[in-house]
DNA sequence: TCTCGTTATACCTGCATAGGAATAACGAGA
DNA sequence: TCTCGTTATTCCTATGCAGGTATAACGAGA
């Protein structure tokens, strides 16, 4: 019979994100929406599939683009479809290097947790 | 004439904690708070030196206390200098495990800092 | 020119909670 | 038995902001 494993009763946890001078730039949620974004060139169905209001995808959008010297989204209104939205490839980019980063954390986190039963 | 030194336009940035079965356990504050309770030996004067309210810094001592199967900081009320505070052997093995933490989660912030100049 | 589904923006409201103020409780020492 | 500085706890309030609702703006296609 195997050593039966126990869930630490202590473990590693944090959350990460990247700063821009004036502040938050994007962290998981932020990501998250961008990839939704991504898959349905849509904000309003992007907000549908992470549960969150169209207000709010889109003030988080906007401060994104504000804070970014160049948008990391881009919108349209009206005309077929009845508008749509983009990701830039400097969102891309961003998408890519968090993705990388945070796996990078998850690990450490992991690692920590292992290192700390008492 | 030396390359100037410019700030990097986008910077890696986080927060960790330890968490229990309950939630977080300890943080930073928490951990500076519980290092000035060492030093000074009082909740109050720790409560000063990190500019917090006396009932602010009881409340987190209190949390920690609660969650923490065995108290993290001991407390009497009362007697020579009207009371004192002491950090238990579980409270130091803690800050010392979420220094030694912390300090391998400043390394990767820097790092991915520094891969991620566009 | 009308429809349609989306983007963009203004407005409002309650309600959780951060935080101060006040006070009780305590025990060693004088 | 009184003083003193701390620990422990209750009460209150104000205010910031999360989050919903409503509505304007838009342009391709029919």
């Amino acid at each position: 019979m195997p050593a039966k494993k126990v869930a630490p009763s202590l473990t590693a946890d944090g959350r990460i994100w990247i700063n821009t001078a004036e502040g938050k730039l994007v962290g998981k949620g932020r990501i998250e929406l961008m990839e939704k974004i991504k898959e349905y060139g849509s904000i309003r169905q992007a907000a549908i599939a992470m549960e969150m209001s169209y207000r709010q995808a889109w003030q988080l959008i906007d401060d994104m683009n504000t804070k970014a010297k160049t948008p990391l989204v881009i919108s349209t209104r009206g005309g077929k479809g009845g508008g749509k939205a983009t990701v830039t490839e400097k969102g891309e980019q961003l998408i890519a290097f968090f993705n990388s980063f945070n796996k990078k954390f998850q690990q450490l986190l992991a690692q920590q947790t292992q290192h700390f039963i008492f």
